[in-house]
DNA sequence: GTCTGGTTGTTCGAATTGGAACGACCATCG
DNA sequence: CGATGGTCGTTCCAATTCGAACAACCAGAC
C-alpha cells in the first residue's frame, strides 16, 4: 500500500450524491410512511418483503440478511409488528430453531393502505428525476457494488445458507 | 390522483440495488473506521467536514444540514467528539445563539489517520466497481435528485439560511 | 423602547440500534 | 449413543437516534 489513492473530484462528486441523495430520500420516506400509516421505513420493507414471500413468510435470518440489518433489531422490530397484529411468528417444525414470520390479512391490508404514498414518493423524488440511462447505470453499477459486498469478498460475513425451502 | 403508478422492473432493481448497496457500503465503512481508529461513521464525517471548513470550523446547523441528521443528533455526537478532544466548541461574538463547532489539532492527525483506510475502502468497494460513466451517471442522476430534495420541494425543509460568514 | 415572530443549540424522554453472550437446536463424526 | 462444531433466534446492555419542548437570542414592526 504505497500512497493512498485519493478520490477525484467526479469520484467525490459522484460519492457525496450517493450519500446525500440516500439520506435525503430516506428521510422523506420515512416521515411520509409514519405521517400517512405510523410504520418506519424498515417496518414498511419487512412487510413488503414478506408480503412477496412465496407463502408470505420468511425465516428470521433470511429476512435479517435481507434487509441488511442485526438479527437482534430484527427481532425487536418483528416484536413490534407482532404487537401491533400485523405480523405472526411460528416455529418450523423439521427445524426447531428456525422461527418464521408471515405477515397477516392485517399487515396486508396496512401495507396497501401504505404503498401508493410510498411508491409515489419513490418514484416523484428519485426515479422519476433520473433519466433511462442513469436508472439503468445505477441499477447496473450499484447492482453489481452489491452482489461483491454480499459475497464475503473483502471482508467478513459468511452466509448465504440455505435457500429456506417452506420446511413442510 | 388516479391509481397509483407501481414500479417496473427495471425501476424495482434500480431502487434495491441503491438501498441496499448504500446498507451494504455503509456498514463496512463504519466497521472499518470502528476497528481502525474507533470512529463511527457520522464522527468521520463531522471530522472531514469540519477540516474542509474555510478556517477549520462550521455552525453547528450549517453542520446538521449539510450531514442530514437531526440538530439533537448533532450536539450529541460533537459532544462526543469535544469529549476526545477532537473538536472544540466556542460561541460566537456577533450572533449570541451560534455555535461554532472546530476541529482541533488532534482531531486533525486522527482524520490523518483514518483517512487512508475509509478512502481506499470506498473506492475498492464502489467507485473502481462502477465503470467511468456509470459513476457520471450517479454523480449527476442523484446529485439532481439531492438538490432537489434539499430545496423544500414537496415537502418540509424550509432552511438554506445564511451562508455562515466567519463571523467576525 | 417593546412586542412579535423566527432562529439557534441544548435538554429531555422514548424508541431504536447493534454486538456479545446465551440457550436451544441440528448435523456430522467417531 | 455421545461429543463437537456450527446455526438460529432471543435477551441483555450500552450507545445512539429523533422529535418535542425549551431558553436564549436576533430582527423587524410598531
Amino acid at each position: 500500500m504505497g500512497h493512498t489513492r485519493w478520490l477525484s473530484d467526479d469520484e467525490m462528486r459522484a460519492w457525496r450524491a450517493f450519500t446525500n441523495a440516500h439520506a435525503l430520500l430516506y428521510r422523506r420516506l420515512d416521515h411520509g410512511l409514519k405521517e400517512e400509516v405510523g410504520l418506519s421505513g424498515l417496518q414498511y420493507e419487512i412487510l413488503a418483503r414478506l408480503s412477496g414471500a412465496p407463502s408470505r413468510e420468511m425465516r428470521m435470518a433470511e429476512l435479517a440478511g435481507d434487509l441488511v440489518n442485526s438479527k437482534s433489531g430484527l427481532t425487536y422490530q418483528v416484536a413490534q409488528l407482532e404487537k401491533a397484529g400485523l405480523v405472526r411468528r411460528r416455529s418450523c417444525t423439521s427445524d426447531e430453531r428456525a422461527v418464521f414470520a408471515g405477515i397477516t390479512d392485517e399487515g396486508m391490508a396496512l401495507l396497501e393502505r401504505a404503498a401508493p404514498g410510498h411508491v409515489t414518493r419513490v418514484k416523484e423524488l428519485l426515479i422519476d428525476v433520473l433519466t433511462p440511462d442513469q436508472l439503468q447505470a445505477l441499477a447496473d453499477g450499484l447492482g453489481e457494488a452489491g452482489r461483491r459486498m454480499a459475497d464475503g469478498a473483502g471482508c467478513s460475513r459468511p452466509d448465504r445458507a440455505t435457500e429456506a425451502e417452506p420446511c413442510e
